[in-house]
DNA sequence: CGTTTTTGTGACAAATATTTGACAGCGACG
DNA sequence: CGTCGCTGTCAAATATTTGTCACAAAAACG
């Protein structure tokens, strides 16, 4: 889970290279590619945190590509940023009405694109950012690594730490295990996936208090929610 | 749930005019001022969902307006779009590390602004953006796993939940029990036709509400279909 | 009105899913 | 080295859901 997974689709080389490696110095785990299809595959696979994706690239086209993360249920939240040729202004209403939440014309500095990534993530995931994430009655302070619950600190686990600060950062949403498995653990654990049930069962008791309700929600057969209110 | 309010700080009258009227017509609430001071007093009085920001206003400049609006906890969280002259790009980057979440540079097309908003509601408040289904007075939000019947949550079986769910994708059709089947359990399940019967029984418990009528109206011999109420 | 067809209901056992307590392995740390 | 806290797994205990029945109720029909 920990630094905020990009996932590049370009085509150009040379460009590519060189984003990869500015995100990378600013932290971000990037993953490239240069095809529509693989890019589709990568994304079902390593849910990112955000996808920067050009118009015009091999295989499948960028709006197709935009439309399906779209359509798949597990990417259908990932910010979308568009990369298009200047002038192709339709090319950009269009991908804005497919899903993509941003777009910016060829040539860009990538100081821009840098800084319009970190303006989505800290929208995205505040907790990055070092801003309290507040849901309900709990307060979640990343770099303190410290957790409220009206006004009370909770003490936590990693594992249950992690879990929280997931959960807070998409209020309500229902994950399955096995989203949450990728989430929190990481994309390339074979870990049991009852195992999550456990962990949430440490989370709820570690977070569990005198006359307040359990915010996590079990939705059966389905996953778990935190409850946004 | 009420419409998503603007704030639109913008001196040019004929703009402001202009996209007042578009905003609104896209069911958008505006509040307009050419002011900067004015602007902070508006944003503070009634949180808008989305502040759209000239950089070159009257009063306290653009940028000062978005980072009080930052700074003030009530405010803080409010996307804001800037509109700035073409080529002033360190502005542009200055506003995005003030806090600004997206720009746009003049002369744009009302379309490509509204674009914009919409995409920023759509990652801000997915319930406005169409992820809730709504039947009648039945309101379905799908990631959230939840149904809301007159704003009071109802709980229903994963089974009751997928079923309900497909009648509001198709909302007042009628299907037959064999097409109720394929469609929520499966095409490959051989499951009586008579289930079919029973859990619209359990959907219809499950949904009924003092007072309120039965959305689910059974169609002799040719299956059931949901009625928006 | 009596008969036939179709739908509504309550009950229930089997199937599924989740919660919970226990436990052993591991690594950090004194 | 011993202790302690954290982890991942299990399996038993619970809880919830599910598919079917049998029968009641309702509707259609001659």
């Amino acid at each position: 889970m920990n630094p905020p997974r990009l996932l590049l689709v370009e085509d150009d080389p040379a460009l590519a290279e060189l984003l990869e490696f500015r995100f990378r110095a600013e932290g971000y785990g990037v993953s490239v590619t240069s095809d529509g299809d693989e890019a589709l595959l990568l994304a079902a696979e390593e849910i990112p945190d955000l996808v920067i994706l050009d118009w015009m690239i091999e295989g499948t086209s960028g709006i197709e590509v935009c439309r399906r993360l779209r359509r798949d249920k597990a990417t259908a939240h990932v910010p979308i940023i568009m990369l298009t040729a200047r002038g192709a202004e339709d090319d950009m209403i269009r991908g804005l009405e497919t899903g993509a939440d941003d777009y910016l014309t060829k040539p860009f500095s990538p100081r821009e694109l840098i800084a319009r990534v970190s303006a989505i993530m800290r929208r995205i995931r505040p907790a990055l950012a070092g801003e309290l994430v507040n849901v309900g009655d709990l307060t979640l302070d990343a770099t303190a690594h410290r957790v409220t619950r009206r006004g009370q600190v909770i003490s936590l686990g990693p594992t249950e730490f992690r879990l929280l600060k997931f959960f807070m950062e998409h209020p309500g949403r229902v994950f399955s295990r096995g989203q949450l498995l990728d989430a929190v653990w990481g994309t390339d654990s074979d870990i049991e996936l009852r195992t999550v049930d456990v962990h949430i069962r440490r989370l709820r008791k570690g977070i569990e208090q005198e006359g307040a309700p359990d915010p996590v929600r079990t939705v059966r057969s389905a996953g778990y929610a935190l409850e946004a209110v």
